[in-house]
RNA sequence: GUGGAUGUAGCUCAGUUGGUUAGAGCACCAGGUUGUGGCCCUGGGGGUCGUGGGUUCGAGUCCCAUCUUCCACCCCA
């Protein structure tokens, strides 16, 4: 073999891409339920626009993205996440002079250079949701709510909602530096990670798992304490609708996201059993974000949850996805003039919106019985020289062994018929 | 970027202290007499033992490097 695929990618085969267009069937449905259009961007972007739009301290930008330079010497990136080129978009196209808010969605690959693990890959996917023009905090329950209730309608349970209210730009730098001075005079019990943690993200170190860092964490200024008046107002009429939705949820003041441009409303999603990439879904709003990538003050909105590892939560949980059928028929021959007469009929059953497939190999008509059984056709028609004679075809169904001659110019109408029998 | 594990047919794995043409089950293909699947029987194709070096008379088996995959850390979907 010339070479293989690259490290973190994958080829979803047959057998497997069924699972992804159930999943997306099921995503285009809701999307369209709670009225969001469809946005599809480019795979790669300029490079400034996730510099700047996703932060230059996010580990994202740091360590993560596929960069590289193109023909013309321009730096570009393959995109890592969906929401800076969405507010790129929305800007470029002038979608703020549409009516408003603008209520969008998108999935497709992801690109993160990071090392391979159970749920992460360098090249993921994601549906993203994005709403740019609108304060309502019940706009934040309802994004919260549209991404459980994608969870409930592919049949997961057990998830925990995780929420808070990282602030603004009035109070989230006084917070941070609280929470800078708390830790500081602590610095001897932090271990070595939080110590870095310290200047670039000291919300983290109250997350992290060393006994020593929670023990000095004990009665740390917690973000709730410190919300400036607006955005507490905010973050308890979020919770507020959430509880009229019957939402369940847990505040979580550690919470933090990982990506610079969140304010006020933050939430994540956590499945357990999937290891230690446990987190499904997050998102929040970002008020500031379309102002830093040189728009109007126009606020925002949305989450992004990790495809793969919802397909992986979903095996995990048993979860049995629908498996329609590969062919409606399937034609056999058992002889070479009644070969020539199937690529004719074949072709005739297609044009009836009919699934339909032929042996390509100058099989035996048992070889391709076997062949019609493996892949679990229902119906096999057989063709001989005694068919061809009487103008008919032997309709054979697969599940119970019966079989009928079935004249050709009926034939497409009783395959229909049956097909849609089956279904009931 | 760091740490640990892993790598033999399409898949799951055997392969004894290094010793002749590397095996099994499943899968695939073909047969088991006249035009018929799911069970059974028979036969067949398919492997530069991840890759590259090295040690040795001789390496799938030992040593080194490298890559992949898996798991974890950091962080995120």
């Amino acid at each position: 073999m010339l070479t293989t695929r690259p490290r973190g990618t994958s080829d979803i085969l047959p057998g497997e891409v069924e699972k992804w267009q159930y999943l997306e069937q099921v995503i285009r449905r809701l999307c369209r339920e709670y009225g969001y259009s469809e946005i599809r961007t480019p795979i790669f972007e300029h490079t400034e626009l996730f510099e700047r739009g996703v932060g230059e301290t996010t580990d994202i930008v740091q360590k993560e993205m596929y960069t590289f330079r193109d023909r013309g010497g321009r730096s570009i990136t393959l995109r890592p996440e969906g929401t800076a080129a969405v507010v790129r978009a929305y800007l470029e196209n002038k979608l703020y002079a549409g009516p408003q808010p603008v209520k969008l969605y998108y999935t497709g690959p992801m690109f993160r250079y990071d090392r391979p693990q159970a749920g992460r890959y360098r090249q993921f996917h994601q549906l993203g949701v994005e709403v740019l023009g609108s304060h309502d905090p019940a706009l934040d329950a309802e994004v919260v709510a549209m991404a459980m209730d994608l969870y409930a309608r592919l049949g997961l349970k057990d998830l925990e909602l995780h929420i808070n209210s990282v602030g603004c730009p009035r109070c989230r730098p006084v917070l941070r530096e609280k929470l800078q001075d708390f830790f500081r005079a602590r610095l001897d019990r932090l271990c070595p990670h939080c110590r870095d943690r310290l200047e670039r993200n000291p919300l983290r170190i109250l997350d992290c798992k060393e006994e020593r860092c929670r023990e000095a964490g004990r009665g740390a200024p917690t973000s709730l304490d410190h919300l400036c008046p607006g955005c507490g107002d905010h973050f308890q009429a979020v919770l507020k609708h959430l509880d009229n939705l019957g939402v369940a949820y847990t505040v979580d003041c550690s919470l933090v996201r990982g990506l610079d441009y969140y304010t006020h409303t933050a939430f994540e999603i956590i499945a357990r059993g999937i290891g230690a990439q446990n987190s499904i879904g997050g998102g929040g709003r970002y008020n500031g974000l379309v102002e830093e990538c040189g728009g109007p003050d126009v606020p925002g909105i949305g989450f992004a949850l990790g495809l793969e590892r919802i397909l992986l939560t979903m095996e995990q949980q048993g979860v049995v996805f629908p498996r329609p059928p590969k062919l409606d028929v399937f034609l056999a021959t058992a002889d070479e003039a009644a070969r020539d007469r199937a690529l004719v009929l074949v072709q005739k059953l297609r044009r009836e919106g009919l699934a339909a497939d032929r042996d390509y190999l100058g099989r035996s008509l048992k070889a391709q019985m076997k062949y019609a059984g493996k892949l679990e056709v229902g119906l096999v028609a057989i063709l001989g020289s005694d068919e061809l004679a009487h103008g008919v075809v032997s309709l054979r169904d697969m599940a119970t062994g019966n079989q009928e001659e079935v004249p050709l110019d009926r034939l497409a109408e009783e395959i229909k018929q049956r097909c849609s029998e089956v279904k009931l």
